[in-house]
RNA sequence: GCGGGAGUAGCUCAGCUGGCUAGAGCGUCAGAUUGUGGCUCUGAAGGUCGGGGGUUCGAGCCCCCUCUCUCGCCCCA
């Protein structure tokens, strides 16, 4: 029903309900999954300087070009930050936390903005988790990386993750500028069979041209030259070990030379968790190595892989594999008939949360068959049920509320007592 | 930015070629049961039929405009 009114904006959810218990549980399992992997919690700003994303993601990317949003308050020019990688190493730098010597290893979680056109799994406020290891560049820890991405869909119960890889080179001379040469001579001669979008990527991002989705371009694309068959010793080596380094823990994973991932900074390994249940946006998570961005944003060259996961498309796979999204039950329910007996069944629902029991009670002024209902519909354990008869003598009544569950009735001041041992 | 689909009760939806006070299931509230939930039965509340305009004796239904949601293209999480 589309009221007349103030809603959401376009691209925008609110999550309530189920949808708000995957939504914490998304970023309940990567605190868990991630520290136990090292990695320490950084929260930076929701905004930053344009210039920062420019820098970072690319000029020339769809994000920088059209999907970012851009505010000029005064004389600055602010972003809403479209991913979290940048933010991040630009807090690093800031912070020298380069400098204190060794790896560093952060995890964040949180909003991203991009305006685009909001389609399943895909909305102009997302959010994501996503870590980013700085300043190594051992092939190992790619492998840590993209298995760690793995043990977190797990532990939220979403089996079915197909992970992509591929190797995109470095920046040398003989690495990818040489495979972008190669591409082009190879494509040159033919492109006109190619789309239109693909003939404007000749130019702009050729890489590009290897994942189209046209059909005609995938058999034209299977033709050409595999970046991974063309990378230079280092990089070769470097792949070789990343797989090794995945065999080595039983992961599963397909070499996919069309997988070329849409931000500038990405050198070396790539890759891409994707799940089936998602529909046309598949991916569920990416990442890769990013060896020259710390250089490019004005620190030390300095090695480092990462990954993003998109929380919204967690809880669409959560949704379609009835990856449990219960409640946690309440477990007392206050039933309290009468004013007298309203005010002290307050005295003892506090006193059952001072001792760390979930407690609530009815602040309706309901008939007792409609107390008793809503403690049945809250999932309460037990219900506290006080009356004059009971208050008269200073008793009040438990109940458990189990299928044929009994009840006594015992002195007010030793109520919480008896909660504590009806609960299991 | 460009295409396709859809907007009827809190939710999921039905509503035939236009025809009385617009329906169902679930949910909510109440009663059956004065202080005992779930199951069952009975009843009630709840709708500017997304909005605006048009055609018509008459529009939820037909036409136009508009808004929103949704799926896809592009790109990505």
């Amino acid at each position: 029903m589309a009221k007349d009114g103030i809603r959401a904006i376009e691209g925008t959810r609110d999550y309530f309900g189920v949808d708000g218990i995957r939504f914490e549980k998304a970023f309940g399992a990567a605190a868990e999954i991630f520290s136990r992997y090292g990695y320490e919690k950084i929260t930076s700003p929701v905004f930053e300087a344009t210039g920062l994303f420019a820098r970072s993601i690319g000029e020339a990317t769809d994000i920088v070009e059209k999907e970012m949003y851009t505010f000029t308050p005064g004389s600055d020019s602010i972003t809403l930050r479209p991913e979290g990688t940048a933010g991040v190493i630009r807090a690093l730098l800031q912070h020298s936390m380069h400098k204190q010597g060794g790896l560093v290893k952060l995890w964040y979680g949180g909003p991203m903005f991009r305006r685009e056109r909001p389609q399943k799994g895909r909305q102009r406020q997302f959010h994501q988790v996503g870590i980013e290891a700085v300043g190594s560049g051992d092939p190992l820890l790619d492998a840590e990386v993209i298995r760690m991405g793995l043990a977190y869909y797990e532990r939220l119960g979403i089996g079915g993750v197909r992970l992509r890889l591929n190797s995109i080179g470095c920046a040398k001379d003989e690495c990818r500028p040489a495979y972008r040469k190669l591409l082009k001579d190879a494509i040159a001669p033919k492109l006109g069979e190619f789309c239109k979008t693909c003939q404007g990527r000749f130019e702009k991002n050729i890489l590009r041209i290897l994942d189209c989705k046209n059909e005609s371009c995938k058999k034209l694309a299977a033709d050409l030259p595999k970046s991974h068959e063309k990378l230079c010793g280092e990089c070769d080596q470097h792949f070789t070990a990343v797989k090794e380094g995945l065999d080595a823990h039983g992961a599963q994973y397909d070499v996919d030379p069309t997988l070329v991932r849409g931000l500038d900074y990405y050198t070396r390994t790539v890759f891409e968790y994707t799940h089936s249940a998602l529909g046309a946006q598949d991916a569920i998570g990416g990442g890769g190595r990013y060896d020259g961005l710390v250089e490019e944003l004005g620190g030390p060259a300095t090695q480092a892989v990462g990954f993003a996961l998109g929380v919204e498309r967690i809880m669409i796979a959560m949704e379609a594999l009835g990856c449990c999204a219960c409640e946690t039950p309440l477990q007392v329910y206050g039933i309290g008939l009468g004013e007298d007996c309203h005010k002290a069944m307050a005295g003892m629902i506090a006193r059952l949360r001072n001792a760390g029991i979930s407690a609530d009670m009815d602040y309706e002024g309901k008939s007792f068959k409609a107390q008793m209902r809503a403690a049945n519909r809250r999932g309460a354990l037990v219900a506290l049920i006080l009356g004059d008869n009971e208050l008269e003598k200073g008793e009040i009544t438990v109940k458990d509320m189990r299928e044929g569950g009994g009840q006594e009735t015992v002195p007010l001041n030793a109520g919480v007592e008896a909660v504590l041992q009806m609960l299991p």
